[in-house]
DNA sequence: TGTACATCAGTGAACGCGCGTTCACTGATGTAC
DNA sequence: TGTACATCAGTGAACGCGCGTTCACTGATGTAC
């Protein structure tokens, strides 16, 4: 419509376009179910025929955006330990970060960890193993490796337990808006607390 | 079509059929969406218009759906820790009551949990209040009660603690079938152990 | 005891909608000679 | 330097689908007289 068609060679620019419309989508609207083939064409101001220069059908779109946005989260949470020496108090800003970066982008966060996984199965959290678990459960590895944690930790339950006890309140805050919760800095950070005592406990 | 036509003053057996067609549409689709007007019509064996006949709208009947969920998981609770007298075992048990509901119900628990609340808001947890989270802040309180957690403990923090601990593993097994999970029940049991730990010690 | 009638549980057809995807095409851009 | 041509980034129209919901109706059931 508006839009100037892109010179030979430069296709590419599209593919970008889509993809940060179809993150404007998820953010405006707060509805991954907004994010159609359609929509996105509109809000780029081109046909829907010319998403499928760019993506083979709608699964890999949505793939596409999850990517990005698992990278962004990884982005997230390695900026805000930067520096923190203490292990365990890296462990806790980590948490405190991912509880953040959902919070912040809950549609993003619905998509990437309470939807079902897409018939494309690629968008697992195991796919983006070289980021964020990994990081993850790389920061649980240090702790233990400083003595933080007891000797009989075993060190994947732990970083699963510190997972989905970040994810299970960050989760149930956008899942349940209804919910009467207590202020919900000091709930996420008493949580996160407990959490920690309990892997030194255990 | 294969369907004898209810008598006069028995139309209310439809509303049955149709909230256990709705229901085994979830649990054989696994997926919330296929429940749909027209499928659960289909199901029972009645045209779509019949469905009007007994609910307002599709969100009305989506809800009668959930509401009789949350139900039958705050009996499946009760039962489950029946007898138990140890408070602190009781807490356990009632968390492994509510992780086997979510993995045998994976639908109905995304429906309840992991969705958006419905334009009905009444689906959230606080209208469900005097039934499955008060029983669980009741357990919470008979802990603290008898001395099995610390002074200092605020009851509804801790409530909401082991609540977004089992909803956490819960959700992600749900949510994240292709992550490489270790044996499932050692795990659960370890997260529990965890949690209650932590609990304790805070 | 028989019959007209109101009630009520449904039916059948249609509405307008947005969706994903396909297909034949167009027209500006760059390149070869 | 000019022109024929291939390439490529899109367009425009159409497909078939399932959806929620509305509307006018039908026909068996029970009730009043």
């Amino acid at each position: 419509m508006m839009r100037t068609r892109a010179r030979r060679g430069e296709g590419e620019h599209l593919r970008d376009e889509i993809l940060a419309a179809g993150t404007r989508l998820l953010v405006e609207t707060g509805d991954a179910e907004a994010v159609t083939i359609r929509a996105v064409a509109r809000e780029v101001g081109v046909t829907p025929p010319a998403i499928y220069l760019h993506f083979p059908d709608k699964a890999a779109l949505i793939l596409a955006i999850c990517n990005s946005t698992f990278e962004a989260l990884d982005e997230h949470i390695e900026a805000a330990v930067a520096g923190i020496e203490d292990p365990l108090e890296a462990l806790a800003a980590r948490g405190a970060a991912y509880v953040r970066f959902g919070l912040e982008n809950p549609e993003h966060y619905r998509v990437l960890f309470m939807t079902r996984p897409l018939a494309t199965e690629a968008v697992n959290f195991e796919d983006a193993k070289p980021g964020v678990f990994q990081h993850h459960f790389d920061a649980v590895s240090r702790a233990y490796a400083a003595g933080a944690l007891p000797e009989a930790t075993d060190l994947l339950t732990a970083a699963i337990f510190l997972w989905s006890g970040v994810h299970g309140i960050t989760s149930l805050l956008i899942a349940k808006p209804g919910f009467p919760w207590p202020p919900i800095e000091p709930l996420v950070d008493a949580i996160l607390a407990t959490l920690i005592s309990g892997l030194r406990a255990s």
